[in-house]
DNA sequence: TACATTTGGTTAATCGATTAAGCAAATATA
DNA sequence: TATATTTGCTTAATCGATTAACCAAATGTA
């Protein structure tokens, strides 16, 4: 029991080699006879040998670690995606770093600065509903480390996104809604200086145009869409002289606020007040009435998100190819919104 | 734009010193003269410079890099310790590395190979339901690297544990089952040879015999305890001449499935039928009836098992002191369980 | 003045794996 | 036999940061 690990250079001393030819012989050299090859690999084994990823990463200039950067690993569709990144990335020899940034713009920076501190080979990232500043993720583009953003990310920024089409997805809630009678559609969405809020709200605006339905102001508002926010929200969208007759909010989140407080009203939904939400969280088949949703297709964002990476691993080439994926989510009608 | 990486070479090149003194001067070294430590800052600053960890940690021996592995990021119980784990230790200046065994033992070893090779200084895990052998944490504790259990652990394995008392959680379940004049009370458990999942089912059994109720044996299973566990074993339950007045479950997946299957069924919970989960998933709030289960501290759990580890990091003294920590679970009462 | 001490650095070795370059011995070729 | 080629290794440099050991110049001390 050494408690310790072994080298090259303890498997060479055992043999009476050099570190070189140990080295050459577990990559299978031609110019390292048969006989070496098999002895040293059979003293590899019995010391336990394991290669020194930091050693090789200095010199290689390759760490083998992908660094990944989440508001949270908390909800259903984050730790989604990251497991399917994982995967992907874990059958390619890469190792994941995960950071989250709570939301929080200081927080991001610093993940960034330890992630290229740890010399990851690439960064793929979700941005905090909070940065606004694109500074630090130009930093990263500037040290040469391939950038893949997924779900919220900015056009700004010339990189590779993945994420679906929130625009399209709202004309799909506002379409559905008005074909179950809906006059008085509300949003509750997110802050529209994020990307995918600022679509979802467009979407919402100009569907309700081409379904001849009035955009009401107060109908309207920008959050963060936790539970809270969707419950501050419901109580406020009551409040009003005339309250909807329908509510789309950003997120599942929201909407679970939302139906919370309609239920505390006994408020029935969807027969008074039809509700959307956004994510399809597992929850949302949990909670009675289920609630209509848009899948946001996690598995394959995580996967293509990899992916992205892998070929910019692969081809060494500095041509920045763009990749701007956008997949078309789906509606998932349930009970919340279907009478 | 050089889209290169700054080294301390970049740094003493431009203001022709040696590297050895950059590195100095960026350590606040006292034989450094302040007006070279200030150049050397200004200069670092304009070109941005951000050490490589692969090159100090190789040097010392220290990666700041920690492993954590789960069976999965999915649920909330361990994407919280996740997220409490990471806070702790990136406060600490450490990186986390993510690894899931998606409760494959097989993916286990693997994951314990790549963190080692990527020469993380410590592992924080759970176990996979599967795990059995222990020859891979072995492993890991040969290398002198330290390894921290929490939730899913063995006692065989003599290596700090952090967890909650399972035996007692039982305890308190069962009792409070009794309390509402439950007779017949049945368990859907998870597998005898992971230790807690053993304790929980101990834990029931002679709580029963502790307040008089008997033994039957159709009223326990093993499982996986996921969603469609529960939906199984509550058919089944159902299927029998007597079915149970209440069900715990080992897991709050395997009582939403069971209480899935009551709906359906139409049968009341708790009037004809009361149940109780386990682990405060956040959607046991949110389902109607919302139910009864116990709060295992994910949060407190997380900050343990990082401050266990950072106590190994900080004394290197390879005096094992071993840590075994088992807070003491809450019973949270919901509608499930009580009328 | 003669020696000691402090100041402010430099040189070189180190961590472990990799690899270009080199070199001796064995084998092939003419 | 003389030369060319192949085989099978060794030597040494490299990646970037750190640090022990060393040294010259400046300053202090008796």
């Amino acid at each position: 029991m050494s408690n310790k690990k072994t080298t090259l250079k303890d498997i060479a001393g055992k043999l009476n080699i050099s570190t070189a030819a140990v080295s050459k012989a577990l990559r299978n050299d031609s110019r390292i006879s048969t006989k070496t090859k098999e002895a040293v690999k059979k003293v590899a084994k019995d010391l336990d040998y394991q290669p020194n990823n930091l050693a090789s990463a200095l010199r290689s200039g390759k760490s083998f670690l992908v660094g990944v950067m989440v508001p949270s690993t908390n909800s259903y569709y984050f730790s989604s995606v990251l497991q399917n990144i994982e995967e992907v990335l874990n059958s390619k020899g890469y190792n994941v770093i995960v950071t989250q940034s709570n939301e929080s713009y200081t927080k991001e920076c610093n993940n960034i600065d330890t992630l290229l501190f740890t010399q990851v080979d690439g960064i793929i990232a979700s941005m905090a509903n909070e940065t606004v500043d694109l500074d630090y993720f130009e930093k990263i583009k500037s040290k040469g480390i391939p950038l893949i953003l997924f779900d919220r990310g900015e056009n700004d920024l010339n990189v590779d996104y993945i994420g679906i089409n929130d625009y399209d997805s709202s004309h799909m809630i506002v379409e559905h809604l008005a074909q179950q009678g809906r006059k008085n559609i509300a949003h509750i969405g997110g802050f529209k200086h994020t990307r995918i809020f600022n679509n979802r709200i467009r979407g919402y605006v100009d569907a309700l145009k081409k379904h001849n339905l009035t955009l009401v102001d107060d109908y309207v508002s920008e959050s963060n869409l936790t539970i809270e926010d969707g419950r501050t929200q419901m109580k406020h969208l009551l409040g009003l002289k005339i309250p909807p007759d329908a509510v789309y909010a950003a997120s599942d989140y929201a909407a679970l606020g939302a139906l919370q407080v309609l239920k505390e009203h006994h408020i029935k939904a969807p027969t008074t007040i039809a509700l959307v939400g956004f994510g399809n969280e597992p929850f949302t088949t949990m909670v009675t009435p289920t609630i209509t949703t848009i899948d946001q297709h996690s598995a394959e964002i995580g996967k293509l998100a990899a992916q992205t990476f892998l070929e910019h691993a692969d081809k060494k080439t500095t041509t920045q190819h763009l990749n701007k994926k956008i997949l078309e989510a789906k509606l998932i009608v349930r009970e919340s919104s279907k009478e």
